[in-house]
DNA sequence: TCTCGTATTGAACAGTTGTTTAATAAACTA
DNA sequence: TAGTTTATTAAACAACTGTTCAATACGAGA
């Protein structure tokens, strides 16, 4: 056993880290996280002042471990998913982690997740101009909406788990045949599609007339409160 | 105001769903449950048993409101989508609850959200027939992930509402700008895709190279590699 | 060596949790 | 009508929560 040379400060936050990713926010006490760190429970208040400060620091350093890890390593343009960050983090339970708390809506986590996808936008447009990705007319949108899902995947892990076999917050350790599974749908949707074009120009036009529609002068953005007409419409009857 | 004809029973499950949808499971306790419905928190375990039979009968309760939806409006091909589900839902926090639910693993949220992939990949295979959908070797799959999307952008409802300002607990109270920024992402990603064809033809085969890599010898197992020619692939398994 | 600040502990505290109990009110049953 | 469930409440309960406190051990500097 090799001699844990981290302080013990840093060995508390190291353990709520854990209990966070194998359990939940909620369930994660100040007497669990002092047992997996073999201290009292009164040393962890001690040391970050409370359970709301100790929370605060793990957020702190998983973006700050994130941040340098996007530092070090050349992220190319195929590499704007977030998983690549989990999968090569040198904190064993990142993808744990951001999966239980991604739920909630601490501030730290919230400009967690808005870095992720300003550094997601950066990276699909040096994919678009690698040729990697297909240009589009709202690049911050596009790189939202695939940031927001990858993401989003990773908060439903427990479902994906089930239904498909794959822990995206281990992806070492997945059955290869689970992963190519998971891995060529994604590729699939990401590379065609899923919609017929007729479709797909229909339903964008389907927005933008109920856009127009609603809006028939440009004024003001927030226009609350309307009934609504064509909101949300995928269905063609 | 209309009288209301619930039970005090009825009323104290929806007081539940409230105050989950708009807070989190974790900080919905008996005491703010039985403000809500205007009881003792005693009567709460009295008509429940006990918190965990409350959640239950919560979950029950949404996932047959889903299943009711289901049969008596008639879901077009294009209405794959859980959002339709919680557009036109008559439990007005069916979105705040599911998004609440989501993240943790409870068994009655788990067949839900089976169910509900499930009869995704009925109405796509609709799609697919009647040519809203692109055709697909592995039906299932690409079901299953679409529907963890759209479930995962819901679970990450509150970062979709400050990245995006959309709410999707609550689609038709959004304005219109957002909403169709928002939906035009999403229509264009599920259009086209976001990859060139060189890039995703190679990471795709990237993923069959590994599979087939790391299962040299075994015969038996190899047999479960993608195939794109069979009828059905593994959709049956 | 003594001193002083920090690290660390175990016990205690006040608050909140889900649940139980005894008592009362209401509603059905005969 | 009387009797027996059921609905409902207020109060109490034990188990847990985060936090505080006093006491002790420890390590660096004089």
């Amino acid at each position: 056993m090799t001699t844990d040379d981290r302080t013990t400060k840093a060995r508390i936050r190291d353990a709520a880290i854990i209990c966070i990713a194998h359990n939940s926010v909620a369930d994660t006490t100040v007497r669990k996280v002092a047992s997996v760190a073999e201290v009292s429970p009164g040393l962890v208040i001690h040391h970050y002042g409370s359970m709301e400060g100790l929370r605060d620091s793990c957020d702190t350093y998983i973006a700050a471990s994130i941040r340098k890890q996007k530092q070090e390593t050349i992220m190319s343009g195929a590499n704007f998913d977030v998983m690549s960050v989990i999968r090569d983090s040198e904190v064993g339970s990142m993808g744990g982690y951001l999966a239980s708390v991604l739920g909630d809506d601490s501030p730290a986590v919230a400009k967690l997740v808005d870095d992720l996808v300003a550094d997601a936008e950066d990276y699909m447009e040096q994919g678009v101009e690698s040729g990697s990705l297909v240009p589009t007319d709202n690049p911050r949108a596009r790189a939202t909406v695939i940031s927001l899902w990858s993401l989003g995947a990773l908060a439903m892990n427990k479902h994906v788990k089930r239904l498909m076999g794959v822990d995206l917050t281990n992806l070492h350790q997945n059955s290869d045949a689970a992963l190519a599974n998971y891995l060529n749908s994604v590729y699939e949707i990401l590379g065609n599609g899923i919609l017929t074009e007729s479709v797909a120009d229909q339903l964008r036009k389907t927005v933008s007339e109920a856009v127009a529609e609603n809006q028939p002068d440009s004024q003001t953005t927030s226009s609350k409160q309307e009934k609504s007409s064509g909101a949300g419409g995928e269905g063609t009857s």
